[in-house]
DNA sequence: TCTGGGGTCCTAGGACCC
DNA sequence: TCTGGGGTCCTAGGACCC
């Protein structure tokens, strides 16, 4: 804990779905659900208007569905745009500090400490905040974030989910401790379901009762590391730092089946592919791992890994699938397989192909080596309506941009609007209509910044 | 038609080594 | 012909986070 309100924590308020009513004007104002639009799929952020009507992150969307009225916008993610946005969010922070910890596409650790001449008072630091959010606000076409400010990211974070959405709490240093001790345990990060369970089964049930229990009381409860974090926390004793590039330690692509499988020659492809997005992926960041795991999910949802650890690391995609699809042949499919994963871990820069190369210049002949281990992806064969899904960007021949609104057996619902339009209306056209096509997602920014 | 996808960290047991 | 002990690597599973 530091002497001073020097940690700043910044969430962005239910982030994906603010994107998708930025750029799709008809929603403004309405439920809007983004996460998993099959079967087996789950919701990764509700909008305020949905939440209203309980829809939750990670609740199935059948659930969100029978919760939500009529009118409510069900749609996939598109996660480019929430990407080059966040990357605008993400510079506007460093240019408050050289100290900006991304947690995840949506949230932020920031040390006001390490900028130049800050004024830390609570006073200052609550300037500082307001006009961090308003240049937030009018970079992002109006995508809002909750920011907090405390003497630890502990104090930071709390302080953020104090008063979502657009909120501002600047916890005062000296006070952290009657913020904290009423507050629930579950509000500590690493305090989950199981933790939970077992804290309140000793009748521990807010922060302050947590901070009456002894170390090895703790520690016999919740292991060694995680007993003493919760020591720590429950006193307010936090000094972890704010982290930029945190290295990188595994790489994966999982996917979950609209229904169960058990063929061995599907289930390979199905490695083979995933495989290719975890070479491709490696192969871009200049990585290469030693350990590949295979993830399985059975029928029943039980879940377990094989993995083996090379003498070499690697990442060649040919390689990271004959190994997993062995490690499956090991496992066996018996019942059927809802879900499938890859990954690879123990990470190295530089893969072995790359050891003789001198670099982009070096003046190397191209030889069988330098051929990619697997083609591209070849395009799916799906039929005309499955290529389509919604919330996806398009583009008409003749009306312009849109996003698809729904489909249905043949047909596919394009609405025609965009971030800087008013509402836009809305036509049916054939799945198959060849003046349809896949686009980017829009620029939300102001035509005026255009050259 | 309950229960995604991409990660991190920790624990524990067995092998192996000195 | 009681039992060492510590360190590292590998594997598997679990908890948790966004």
């Amino acid at each position: 804990m530091r002497r001073e309100a020097s940690v700043l924590h910044l969430d962005l308020d239910a982030f994906f779905a603010a994107v998708e009513q930025r750029d799709k004007p008809s929603l403004r104002g309405r439920p809007v659900v983004v996460g998993g639009v099959g079967g087996r799929g789950v919701v990764a952020t509700a909008s305020y208007e949905a939440r209203a009507y309980g829809a939750r992150s990670a609740m199935s969307t059948a659930e969100a569905r029978r919760r939500c009225p009529s009118g409510t916008a069900f749609l996939g993610g598109r996660f480019g745009a929430y990407r080059a946005t966040s990357d605008v969010v993400m510079e506007l922070l460093r240019e408050v500090s050289p100290l900006v910890e991304p947690v995840s596409i949506d949230e932020a650790y920031v040390d006001l400490a390490a900028a130049e001449g800050p004024d830390l008072s609570v006073d200052g630091v609550t300037e500082l905040a307001r006009g961090l959010k308003e240049r937030i606000a009018a970079a992002t076409g109006g995508v809002t974030g909750s920011v907090g400010i405390g003497s630890s990211k502990l104090m930071a974070k709390l302080g953020s989910e104090l008063d979502k959405p657009d909120g501002l709490v600047v916890v005062p240093p000296g006070t952290e401790l009657e913020l904290l001790h009423p507050l629930p345990v579950t509000r500590l990060g690493g305090v989950g379901p199981a933790t939970a369970e077992r804290l309140h089964a000793v009748g521990v049930r807010t922060v302050g009762d947590l901070a009456a229990r002894s170390l090895p009381d703790l520690v016999a409860l919740a292991g060694r590391a995680h007993g003493t974090g919760l020591y720590q926390l429950a006193r307010a004793e936090d000094d972890r730092a704010v982290v930029p590039d945190r290295e990188i330690k595994s790489v994966s692509a999982e996917e979950t089946f609209e229904r169960d499988l058990t063929d061995r020659a599907v289930l390979g492809r199905e490695i083979d592919a995933m495989a290719a997005r975890v070479g491709g992926r490696l192969r871009a960041g200049a990585w290469s791992g030693r350990t590949v795991t295979l993830k399985l999910r059975r029928y029943d949802f039980t879940t377990l890994t094989r993995s083996q650890t090379l003498p070499q690391p690697t990442d060649d995609d040919r390689l990271i699938a004959g190994i997993a699809r062995r490690l499956l042949d090991e496992a066996g499919t018996a019942g059927g397989l809802r879900l499938l994963g890859v990954g690879v871990s123990g990470l190295s820069l530089y893969a072995q192909g790359d050891l003789f190369s001198l670099g982009p210049d070096a003046d190397e002949p191209a030889g069988a080596d330098d051929v990619p281990a697997a083609a591209p992806e070849p395009e799916p064969d799906l039929p005309a309506e499955r290529r389509w899904w919604p919330g996806q960007d398009v583009r008409h021949d003749e009306l312009g941009a849109g996003w698809v609104w729904g489909r249905g057996i043949g047909r596919v619902t394009v609405r025609f609007e965009g971030p800087l339009t008013p509402p836009g209306p809305v036509r049916t056209f054939a799945a198959d209509d060849p003046a349809l096509h896949p686009a980017d997602p829009p620029d939300w920014r102001a035509a005026t910044m255009e050259p």
